[in-house]
DNA sequence: TGGTGGATTTCGATC
DNA sequence: GATCGAAGTCCACCA
């Protein structure tokens, strides 16, 4: 990885074209190809840069990365203040622990926080439009169960999609819907209300604890 | 702009859990709060960070950054390859010339390659639910635009709520839709269909040709 | 401050 | 390779 803080311009042009004027920023190339010019502020995003592959073109001047999409970002330097190269070795991955993904894990091994009685028939039930998060039966009806961190409009609209195409097999017409989400947004919850799906607020904290109640149970 | 490169062990508690082992990283602490964990590889993105505002305790073996939403990271560190701070002057801003705003602005500027005799009436135009992208007429109706760097089926539906309300008003009972944009998805394509929402795949660059043709006359 | 929609979204799974 | 949905999405705009 070689790091150099140096003043300079930058043009971009590719999917946009993008100009920052010249001033003092980091410049980041990767052992990869990637290119990244970052300021001394502005989170976590960079302002300009550039994914492998690349080919990167250098002198004293300028810096020029294009890639194979017809991208270009270049960089003319106007004065170099450090120029610093660290070997870094191999990569190991970042493991995460779910995010929608645990929240429909928690919810298939306990379907009744959805409604009375509901009980898990599959997850990743299939349709032809793709597959619905969880299918489920109470003592009357299947229930098609829609899982988001956050819900919006999108989410009810997908809903509904998926019990248009449901609701062709004569076996599960009379299937009604469920959106279950960390939050519900406003617009979601006035949409779904409106096309006669039932939303309902989980708490992932929750949720884990129920699950192992020794834990919360002893806990101080 | 402090600049840290570590053998490092990295712990973020949040929205999720993620850990990354032990392995030599890049740590880069912004002046506005905002820290970044890169490694030597993986393109744009940092594995781990923290967005301002935020609160950084540190001492010889860990850093610790919080912010006000109970996410928490913390980097365990191993080994100190290079300590460095530059003073990076203030942050001039990206200037950017759009996406979907320059197309909006093209296809304002030049309708009726979105069909014959078709001209602009308004961009921005309000509804209850939102701005349509453009309102337009031709010889005999209302046209609304929805426009879109790569139209999915989200696009369609947007559209279809807009014409929904639209069309409440007497005098737009008849508007049409047309959904302009770099790249329409297949599925897009066949919802759009079944809506009735006419289809257009615009080319930006050949849009700002049109409008600059002695640029392209006369190129070699 | 919260909601909404765009992004050079990026990223990954799946077909 | 194309597509589709999630993301610690982030981010800006606007009420």
């Amino acid at each position: 990885m070689r790091l150099i803080v140096a003043r300079c311009e930058v043009l971009y042009t590719g999917r946009l074209r993008a100009t920052l004027p010249e001033a003092t920023r980091l410049l980041i190339l990767k052992a990869d190809g990637s290119v990244l010019i970052h300021a001394d502020a502005g989170g976590y995003r960079p302002l300009n840069w550039m994914t492998p592959p690349t080919v990167i073109d250098e002198d004293r001047e300028r810096i020029l990365v294009r890639n194979t999409r017809d991208e270009r970002l270049e960089i003319r330097i106007a004065e170099v203040l450090s120029d610093v190269t660290h070997e870094m070795g191999e990569a190991t991955p970042l493991e995460k622990d779910g995010v929608e993904r645990e929240l429909q894990a928690e919810l298939a091994a306990q379907p009744e926080v959805l409604g009375p009685g509901l009980r898990l028939v599959r997850r990743e039930w299939a349709t032809d439009i793709g597959p619905v998060d969880l299918m489920c039966r109470d003592d009357h009806r299947w229930v098609a169960v829609e899982v988001k961190r956050i819900a919006t409009v999108d989410a009810v609209e997908q809903l509904v999609r998926y019990l248009e195409r449901i609701r062709l097999d004569p076996g599960l017409a009379e299937c009604r819907g469920i959106l279950a989400a960390q939050r519900i947004r406003p617009q979601a919850r006035t949409l779904a209300e409106a096309r006669g799906v039932a939303c309902v607020e989980v708490d992932l904290e929750l949720l884990r604890g129920t699950r192992e109640p020794e834990l919360t149970l002893f806990a101080v």
